[in-house]
DNA sequence: CTGTTAGCGCGTTCAC
DNA sequence: GTGAACGCGCTAACAG
């Protein structure tokens, strides 16, 4: 930032007055003479004068910084929820530093020391595919620093949680495949310590049992990277003697790969092979035929955790919440 | 931040040391003790101290910010400058502090106020669809903060600028079409004033005339709002007499819109009508059919601009550049 | 109403 | 090798 910024100092030795005096006049505070104010006010504003937040900081022992650490922004419900996030930061004076953990815990764990560096005053989070370890956060915690994890979230710590019913969901839609009458219904899974991934299975689970549907081992494929072993999977379930005739799968990609497989193997969607997605990414809404999904409030998870964030900061709120919001199901022409 | 953050004060009392023996000893510096070093680092990793990057900002005079301020995130393009943005400052010690103007001008001035406030070393920015005004950003240039442009720059200013030619891509999607057998190639244009939208009408009027076909005004749909208008201006183009057998549309999603539309009316794509997108978004990929596009190289141009913008901060580089980068042809079922 | 003093956490002289 | 003193830009407490 070099030399050339304008500071109190500056103001003040133009003026002749004390930094404090110019420092009042600049915060509109009382006891000031509104001559001396104006005098100010006005060379301030030709000068071009910005205060230094830094310094700000330094003194308040507030940095009004949010950061946020995700896994990744490919995904819409991360952009979203990124969204959500700063327009209310923004509404309360708040700024956010956004980091991509890239699903590693090596990154996650070196965001996080730069952010404690930065001194932020709170911290938002959505944790990498293998993190497990609370111990990180709660020193983070211990600094003061308020912690609230969205979306991915972890078990043993105590902290404000935002998340989506995920069960839910993948019970919605599994229902609706069973009440539009499919009932040999497979799943494309995520990996089982991934509790979005357990979740959104036992809501599968669940929905075939209360409709004394047949739970078939064969018909679970559990994936741990989707792009590279869904294709595999599904390859492999359709030699099997008894086909499914619908896929629910544990997000859009997974399912539309899906479909583009079959559709080439002549099979029609739906009439032959009903298919569900999880998401509502945009391109569930054009592919063809449009895809059956479950939309996640992200935007409104970004909003919330944020706001519940400075809550916390502002001493507004002291007691840690554990937030579920609820989902929706959107009916499209692939089932 | 509250009081709750271990500071070199702090291991220095515990240690007996003074604050600047600490420090060296944090820094690593020469001339102290081995033993002394060791018995600081020891202590500093127990009580987990974290430097405070405030109070060295504020004595360094640099924060290692960078600011970002784009229009939009909901588009990949942005998305993958951005990544590409931070992958680079990452490497390089910088942390990236990004925001969105949301098309607004009022916005963009309060977030570049506030990121002079918060004393950001550089700043890359993507103006918003309306901002004309140079001033803003000279003052800020004034101020030592370097300034480069992508995607959207500014004409009248002195400044590094990392572009994606459009004029070129344009070309090529048009050209592409022409030498598919189609003679009567519409336009899906943006406003007049916006340079992008411009060059790729440019693109688009000299592609036609290359190839001796007749430029019809009729022909081109100058749309301010795609969402709003494309599908409104489309309509009509279909009730001419002549309509057209190709279209060529300043983006993916009008040209999806626009697609979706004529298929409706029982219009094959491409055999009655070519259909030519801009900017490789996913759903390009899966609609169907999929659809022809240009692609930019979006996380290139972020990684780039970042990369000068460091360059220019840690004064590698003295003089202003003005890059602009290739984009490529993507032919898919649509043409 | 205004100026003086002290301090936020840290880096940088300069003595010792 | 180590410590004291000062300053970065700003706010806060007090004195006048």
């Amino acid at each position: 930032m070099l030399n050339k910024q304008v500071t109190i100092k500056d103001l003040g030795r133009k003026l002749r007055l004390s930094v404090s005096t110019v420092s009042r006049a600049l915060r509109g505070l009382q006891d000031i003479n509104p001559e001396t104010r104006g005098k100010v006010l006005a060379l301030a504003k030709e000068l071009n004068y910005e205060p230094n937040y830094i310094a700000t900081s330094l003194v308040n022992k507030q940095t009004k910084l949010i950061g946020v650490i995700m896994p990744v922004i490919s995904s819409q419900y991360f952009v979203n929820a990124l969204s959500g996030m700063m327009e209310i930061a923004d509404a309360n004076g708040y700024h956010i530093m956004s980091c991509l953990s890239d699903e590693s815990i090596e990154r996650e764990t070196a965001y996080l020391k730069k952010l404690v560096s930065i001194r932020i005053d709170g911290l938002l989070i959505s944790v990498s595919k293998n993190t497990t370890n609370v111990e990180e956060f709660i020193n983070v915690q211990r600094k003061g620093i308020h912690v609230i994890f969205f979306d991915r979230v972890l078990e043993n710590i105590e902290a404000t949680k935002v998340t989506v019913n995920q069960y839910e969901g993948a019970f919605f839609a599994v229902e609706h495949l069973i009440k539009k009458g499919y009932t040999r219904i497979a799943h494309i899974a995520g990996p089982r310590h991934l509790s979005i991934a357990s979740d959104r299975l036992h809501g599968y689970l669940d929905a075939l049992s209360k409709y004394n549907l047949q739970i078939r081992e064969d018909y679970i494929l559990y994936c741990e990277d989707f792009e590279s072993e869904a294709l595999d999977k599904i390859q492999k379930l359709f030699l099997l003697k008894e086909k499914p005739n619908a896929i629910f799968a544990i997000n859009d990609s997974s399912a539309i790969i899906c479909m583009k497989y079959l559709q080439n193997l002549g099979y029609r969607i739906p009439e032959d092979v009903a298919i569900a997605g999880y998401n509502n990414d945009p391109i569930s809404e054009v592919v063809f035929p449009a895809l059956t999904t479950i939309m996640q409030p992200s935007y409104e998870v970004g909003k919330l955790a944020a706001q519940l964030l400075i809550n916390e900061i502002e001493n507004k709120s002291n007691f840690y919440e554990n937030r579920i919001l609820k989902s929706s199901l959107i009916i499209r022409s692939s089932t």
